[in-house]
RNA sequence: GCGGGUGUGGUGAAAUAGGUAGACACGCAAGACUUAAAAUCUUGUCGCUUUCGAGCGGUGCCGGUUCAACUCCGGCCACCCGCACCA
């Protein structure tokens, strides 16, 4: 009997926790009959508490897992933690704790709130990307990645900070400064690792055409950021010199027009020439200094310096100056471009600043409304050319074509594909990360270390001392032998970019305690991850980043997919006074208490409910409280309510059913089969809660007494129950077990009856002239002639109709019935 | 600047293939219970008008298509996100 009983969240949610526990509901196998279902959560770096964005994704996570599950799915819903990382290092500074002992404390701690909420995670698959069983495996492949050439040592210009001495990522540069040491960065040439990406930029952009499962919004930003372009590669031979510039060009139509060429600041036809001006000399350093980050660039007015160099046009022989500009980028296509300042804004605020020549070239097409006014600002548009000699009168198609082969013919051309995605550089002068697996040797260069002395530990007994990485401090480590030569060498001290875990860690998942390789056969199993859940700000790098290691992966015939995810649901993020959730949030952004007064259930029911999985939204408590009344005047209310009246349920008799018990029943199979539609098919959760709290709201107002009708309100409670459990798994849990005297985790969606759903009249709203005038009863798919008879009669269809002629008549059955009257 | 998204009551939102706009909640107001409060329950709640039957207006703004538009098309505005001198 639970007459008597209140709704104790604390000790619901505790029974149902150690249940759980206890009997390992939620370890995945690989034994299975059922179909698999691989629902991934993306894992988080443990900065110590869970906030609400994380509270918001993994219940999204766990709803559809346990959707799944009730769908005869074999589940896997694993969780791991993204555990390098700079807040340890930062931690470890500012309060003398090593970062190995922060980061495992943070993981405690999470862990435990994670489990307070419920969720469906196979702990027995836990790993941290910290330890030394995953990360060795990382190093692994880097080896292997070596091997293939796909990563490599070279020096590229960096953000670099002067004070702390370390190079930056372009996000921890903040106007133009370093985020922690607040001095200005500087451009500085670093030697460092790359991971070859742009080898797979092609297969990546292809590939997005056949991920029907993504977003259009997502692989938009994916085509962006890779940046595919169709261009020409065009030699420039230097005057007086056996040398030539080569400049990459996207609108080789506009070639007649060029009046100038401009190289980067890095460029080293620029650096040779400050080698003898000093002028020029003060300039690339001033450009060097001044410029951080590249969105910082675009900022600045444009500048240059004549070089006192010259070129031939490849074509028209033409003599052309080189200048040195800082707009151009060294780090796309050749650092070089050709000016053409008719045709392209940039050299034409370039040529205004220097009073260089503009020669247009380009006419507007003849039926287009666009202007060539060269006064005012380059015509950028496509056209017909002009003042280009034998060119002259085609369009830009014919003309790419035509100009491509002129230049082809004297060799000094060709077509050119770019991609603005550039290699990633994946090494950081940090501690707190993955060791690069690999040993400097004066005698033999970069050697990979032997498979057989990895993992290359990280050392956790470490002293912060000052700046920098304790490893560069550390001789007894990084001193060693070469495994070629046998001679004194130094192991690389930087460590590994922490995209590097996260981009493989799905696949770990599928057999995390594999000893003897990365992945194993359990990996083919599990195949592709079915649904993927996370934060929308990670659409470009960490999913890009993933979708590289997959095809490396597959290349290495470790995995058989082409794509790591099939199925993606990026989730907009949680607010707060309209900034993004952190744990520097403050009080409101730490679930704890929240859980504490209202339980589990309220706060993932609140959060379910509060928005559409895809939105940004403010977040606000007021709904736990309104959830966690609702689940305990409502829910258990209705539920102790029918079992305390001892209702003899009969077996229902569809015949049998009052007009009344028949619309009841009839809307809990609509409920179940609209939820199990918002569930699997639109991921709509906030309908199914609204679906399902509408439903009650009708059983409350359901009075009948009758067998029959105890019957019908058991079966609606039961529907409730089950069609909410995957939301409050909890609650449903204890209110199952009092409905069937079962488990609910042994239970399955049921079918929908489909005579249930049948009607006996509908309501047809009338309409005259487009105007709703009244709304009648028919019969179920009533005929036109029927429908129109009965519209009639209504008063104030009536009413509307007097005098009128009826020009027209629209029927959609079962919906709208417009008569359309002059 | 380029690309994408969003815009519906006081608030979060719903309307799934063009067919009854505002479901479901929060908040608010009134009432019931109570000595009182809390808790709970009931009723009302887009605006204006009303003879209480209903009428008119209404989904950021302007226009269009349609018997019918939150939904489709064209043009604006605002906010948000991403990229940003990519040659």
């Amino acid at each position: 009997m639970m007459n008597k009983q209140r709704y104790d969240h604390v000790k619901v949610e505790n029974d149902v926790q150690q249940g759980w526990e206890e009997a390992g509901t939620f370890v995945a196998t690989e034994n299975s009959d059922k179909p698999k279902y691989y629902c991934l959560s993306m894992f988080p770096y443990p900065s110590g508490q869970l906030h609400m964005g994380h509270v918001r994704t993994y219940t999204l996570g766990d709803v559809i897992s346990r959707f799944q599950r009730l769908q005869g799915r074999n589940v896997l819903h694993p969780m791991g933690w993204d555990a390098f990382g700079l807040p340890a290092e930062n931690a470890a500074i500012q309060r003398n704790i090593p970062p190995a002992q922060w980061t495992k404390g943070n993981i405690e701690h999470m862990k435990s709130q994670m489990r307070a909420l419920g969720f469906s995670f196979d702990w027995s698959r836990e790993f941290a990307t910290c330890d030394p069983d995953y990360y060795r495996w990382e190093q692994w492949f880097f080896t292997r990645m070596f091997r293939k050439s796909l990563v490599y040592k070279k020096s590229a210009w960096l953000n670099w900070d002067p004070v702390d001495k370390t190079v930056l990522a372009n996000e921890q540069v903040v106007d133009g400064r370093g985020w922690r040491s607040d001095a200005p960065v500087e451009r500085r040439e670093v030697t460092q690792w790359f991971v070859r990406i742009t080898d797979y930029a092609e297969e990546l952009l292809n590939c997005l055409d056949h991920l029907p499962g993504w977003p259009e919004k997502i692989k938009t930003l994916q085509r962006n950021w890779i940046g595919k372009s169709r261009g020409i590669s065009v030699i420039f031979p230097l005057k007086g010199e056996a040398d030539s510039l080569s400049v990459y060009t996207t609108r080789p139509d506009t070639l007649m027009g060029v009046t100038s060429i401009a190289v980067a600041p890095q460029h080293p036809l620029a650096i040779k020439a400050g080698a003898d001006k000093p002028a020029i000399q003060s300039f690339l350093e001033q450009c060097n200094r001044t410029l951080g980050a590249e969105a910082n660039i675009a900022k600045l007015p444009k500048q240059g310096m004549a070089l006192g160099l010259a070129v031939t046009h490849p074509l028209s022989g033409e003599e052309i100056p080189v200048w040195v500009a800082n707009f151009v980028l060294m780090e796309y296509g050749s650092g070089a471009v050709m000016s053409v300042p008719a045709h392209d804004q940039r050299d034409w605020e370039f040529a205004q600043e220097y009073q260089l020549p503009i020669k247009q070239v380009i006419a507007p097409l003849p039926e287009s409304a666009e202007e060539c006014a060269l006064d005012s600002g380059a015509f950028t548009a496509r056209g017909l050319l002009i003042n280009s000699g034998s060119f002259d009168g085609l369009d830009f198609d014919a003309a790419f074509d035509a100009i491509a082969l002129a230049l082809a013919e004297k060799k000094l051309g060709e077509q050119q594909i770019n991609y603005r995605l550039r290699d990633w550089g994946v090494a950081r002068q940090r501690y707190w990360g993955c060791p690069i697996p690999m040993i400097n040797c004066a005698q033999c260069g970069a050697v990979p270390v032997p498979d057989e002395d990895l993992p290359v530990l990280l050392p956790t007994e470490v002293e912060f001392e000052g700046l920098g990485s304790p490893l560069k401090k550390m001789p007894d480590w990084y001193e060693t032998d070469c495994p070629e030569c046998g001679g004194a060498a130094q192991r690389e001290t930087d460590t590994l970019d922490t995209f590097m875990e996260s981009s493989w860690y799905y696949a770990r998942f599928a057999c995390s305690d594999a000893k003897d390789g990365m992945l194993d056969e359990r990996a083919d199993y599990w195949g592709q991850v079915d649904h993927y859940v996370g934060g929308e700000e990670h659409a470009i790098l960490h999913l890009l980043y993933a979708r590289f290691f997959h095809k490396v992966m597959r290349d290495e015939g470790m995995v058989k997919s082409d794509e790591p995810f099939e199925k993606l649901l990026p989730i907009g993020m949680v607010l707060q006074g309209g900034t993004k959730m952190s744990k520097s949030a403050g009080d409101a952004g730490d679930p704890q208490h929240l859980l504490e007064q209202y339980g589990a259930d309220a706060v993932r029911l609140a959060m379910m409910f509060a928005s559409p999985p895809e939105q940004s939204f403010e977040w606000s408590q007021q709904g736990v409280e309104a959830a966690n009344k609702w689940l305990r005047t409502r829910l258990w209310a209705l539920v102790a309510q029918h079992l305390d009246t001892g209702d003899k349920e009969a077996k229902i008799d569809a015949r049998r059913l009052t007009p009344a018990e028949r619309d009841m029943r009839r809307l809990s199979h609509e409920t179940l089969s609209k939820c199990a539609d918002d569930y699997g098919r639109r991921l709509s959760f906030n309908t199914v809660v609204s679906t399902v709290m509408s439903l009650l709201n009708h059983l409350v107002k359901f009075a009948e007494t009758s067998p029959q009708a105890g019957a019908v309100r058991g079966e609606a409670l039961r529907i409730a129950v089950l069609t909410l459990s995957p939301i409050t798994p909890h609650i449903c849990h204890a209110l199952w077990e009092q409905l069937t005297g079962e488990s609910i985790d042994r239970a399955d969606w049921p079918a929908v009856d489909r005579s249930a759903l049948e009607k006996t009249s509908v309501e047809l709203a009338v309409q005259v002239n487009g105007k709703l005038r009244g709304r009648v009863q028919v019969q179920p798919d009533a005929s036109e002639d029927e429908a129109v008879a009965v519209a009639r009669e209504e008063a104030n269809v009536k009413k509307f109709m007097a005098g009128k002629t009826t020009r027209k008549c629209i029927y959609v059955p079962n919906r709208v019935l417009n008569f359309v009257v002059s």
